[in-house]
RNA sequence: GGAGAGGUACCGAAGCGGUCAAACGGGGCAGACUGUAAAUCUGCUGGCUCAUGCCUUCGGAGGUUCAAAUCCUCCCCUCUCCA
């Protein structure tokens, strides 16, 4: 009995960690007690709208809280909302999400799964997509769900009073989301539900209208969010601020280490890197004065959760020779480009050609600012032009080519 | 349905017949500096010609004019108040 006890004292315990806020914890805590002794695990679900391709570090801290439950022994619930995603989540938006087509929802649905296995046994979780039942759901059925709700308290939730105080157009489908995410919620049974605090209206919405179906409303947890590298905004894709899982290890950990140092404590934080993380890779754990030392640390930790510590080491490596000593990648892929009989090409055109810029007025902009340089050199004239021959070319501090000019 | 306000470049916001490719701020990019891809300072921030020339841009479509983001007509969209 009292082991039983303990053991939900323990499970409540490392489910509160490192949250925001936990509803109805007192609830779950019962519903747990019997879970155990049923040997009934829970349903713990966690939603994420496929709204850009890429999986971020900050749905890294809700997943990593997911893996918590599963490795508790309990049921994780992947939701890949492909139908929320093409309503649009207006959590802590100043205005409407452009509507994504189904191919581009569907396509990143596609690779979610896939990211999620970063931090989820996939295998032994239940993976489900929101479309399942709301592409089924008959107008009938919508309404009587939209009825179980009122427009007053939608208007609550203060991204909408705010918008709604500022003139701002709100569309009526913005408005019904939370209810859909809710309605998710009865359709998996969900005993506990994860996510940001930013979600922290929908997620209540999803207690109530469960309970108006007939089921024990769901625990809601929610977890800091992460701010982005820019140092001022949420982690989000469509701000530019994210750093993506599936980045390049030079690239994440560059982003790791243009962080301000005020962020870094953050990240250190909301992320849990821990100390045996870097002890791991092989590094010796800095003291607080040692700001650069604990960048880099954290940076090796975070990289290695998804590229392994060669991934690490890597990005490190990268991080010394091209930012810090300004010199070239070692990896540099050559693109060879044909003359096509005449004797030189115009370095504009080049640039262009390369992607290196996205026009010549670009390309010629930057010359004139010094950015541009070949075989190591600065450029100054705009009108250089090259003939056949091995160029390497560089533009800015982190863009780069080897070209072949073939005649 | 009626009345009023408004739609300007990535975002916010000036401009209201020529001097507007369009002020200013943010963002982005670059240079300098730096432990840093942070902060700061400086510059740039439609395309094509390798330039003081052309083309596209100020919700959409027409029109007036030598000339329109700026005036007129119709249409679309947003907000506010009334019904």
């Amino acid at each position: 009995m009292s082991a039983l006890k303990d053991e939900v004292d323990r499970q409540i315990a490392l489910m509160r960690e490192g949250c925001v806020d936990f509803y109805g914890e007192s609830e779950l805590r019962e519903r747990l007690e019997g879970a155990l002794r049923k040997k009934r695990p829970l349903r713990v679900k966690l939603g994420l709208d496929p709204s850009s391709p890429d999986i971020h570090l900050g749905h890294g801290v809700v997943l990593s809280k997911l893996r918590c439950f599963q490795d508790l022994g309990h049921t994780p619930i992947f939701l890949v909302g492909d139908f929320t995603a093409r309503i649009g989540d207006p959590s802590g938006r100043k205005k409407t999400r452009p509507a994504l087509d189904e191919e581009a929802v569907r396509a990143n649905a596609t690779t979610y799964v896939e990211q999620a296995s970063q931090f989820l046994d996939v295998e032994r979780a239940e993976i489900r997509f929101n479309s399942e039942w709301m592409g089924k759901m008959s107008p009938e059925d919508f309404i009587v769900l939209c009825s179980r709700y009122t427009v007053a308290r939608l208007l609550e939730r203060d991204d909408f009073a705010r918008r709604y105080k500022g003139g701002e157009p709100i569309s009526v489908h913005e408005l019904l989301y939370p209810l859909v995410q809710a309605y998710d919620s009865v359709a998996l049974e969900a005993d506990v539900e994860l996510g940001g605090s930013d979600q922290t209206f929908n997620l209540l919405v999803g207690r109530e209208i469960q309970r108006d179906y007939g089921q024990a409303p769901q625990a809601v947890i929610t977890h800091p969010l992460l701010v982005g590298v820019d140092g001022s905004e949420k982690m989000s894709k469509s701000l530019g601020n994210a750093i993506g899982i599936r980045e390049a290890p030079e690239e994440m950990y560059g982003q790791l280490m243009s962080i301000s140092d005020v962020l870094m404590t953050e990240y250190y934080r909301i992320l849990g890197v821990r100390d045996e993380e870097v002890t791991a890779l092989g590094m010796e754990v800095s003291s607080d004065d040692d700001p650069l030392g604990r960048k880099h640390q954290l940076a090796a930790a975070l990289v290695a959760r998804f590229h392994g510590a060669a991934g690490a080491e890597r990005g490190a490596e990268h991080f010394r020779k091209v930012v810090q000593r300004k010199q070239l990648p070692d990896d540099l892929a050559e693109t060879t480009l044909a003359l096509d009989g005449a004797d030189e090409m115009g370095l504009l055109e080049i640039l262009e050609r390369l992607s290196l810029t996205q026009s010549r007025g670009e390309a010629r902009r930057l010359v004139s600012q010094g950015a541009v340089h070949v075989d190591q050199t600065r450029v100054a004239d705009p009108t250089l032009r090259l003939g056949a021959g091995s160029y390497l070319l560089k533009v800015g501090k982190r863009r780069f080519a080897r070209l072949q000019l073939r005649p």
